[in-house]
DNA sequence: ATTTAGTACCTTGTGTTGCAAAGTACCAAA
DNA sequence: TTTGGTACTTTGCAACACAAGGTACTAAAT
């Protein structure tokens, strides 16, 4: 109900956190942790609670896959990797993304 | 299940509709036919039944009021116009797609 | 050996959103 | 009276971001 400051970039966020996910790991496979450090570097916050089921997701969907790696320190990581298929979506998202950046910028004039 | 391509459109849209509802109005008053036309020639596909309960939303958070006007033919239309508090939400929402955007160009490098 | 602290991953419940589908109401012409 | 067009509304659903809490592994401290 109520409208925040936060809340906006919130809902803004729906929809175009799969594709940045897709875009950091277009790079290089990393664990969610370098995710989360990739994403808040780029001023883009999110917590644990929201990545790892977003990756799950992604992973179910055949668009990332993951090996166990262990760790200098601590319990071993999931490293995810994306696939052909989550190329695939990536130039699709490429292409929406575009397409909306495009739109707003139309009804700005 | 494969209509994704559609989907991945339609997630990236939340949060960001309630965006350019108000620029649409910022820029005169209309009535839902009237943004409907005007998303649509920003290729911004949407329908009325989730136009509808967006406009009373906003109107439910004071961004803005409408008023009753006749029609030349059939019923009469509820015309939506924005108000200070939606044209404060507006300039938060546009910092708000600025940083966005941004954020997608940074993690595009 | 047990506890503590740090790291990494997972699950549950909640609120918001976009959408399809169906419904209501008004008006004018057939 | 009926038909077709326009305009507005409601209901039920699925997807999403998030807070909060949980599990499990490791190494250092007690």
């Amino acid at each position: 109900m109520e409208n925040t400051n936060e809340n906006v970039r919130s809902q803004m966020r729906k929809g175009v956190l799969e594709y940045c996910i897709l875009c950091i790991l277009n790079k290089k496979e990393a664990y969610a942790s370098n995710i989360i450090e990739e994403l808040k570097s780029a001023n883009m916050i999110v917590v644990e609670g929201t990545l790892y089921p977003l990756l799950i997701r992604q992973k179910n969907q055949g668009l990332l896959t993951y090996r166990w790696e262990e760790s200098p320190q601590g319990p071993p990581r999931k490293y995810y990797e994306i696939t052909d298929k989550g190329r695939a979506q990536l130039a699709d998202m490429d292409a929406a993304w575009q397409e909306m950046v495009e739109s707003i910028q139309t009804l700005k004039r």
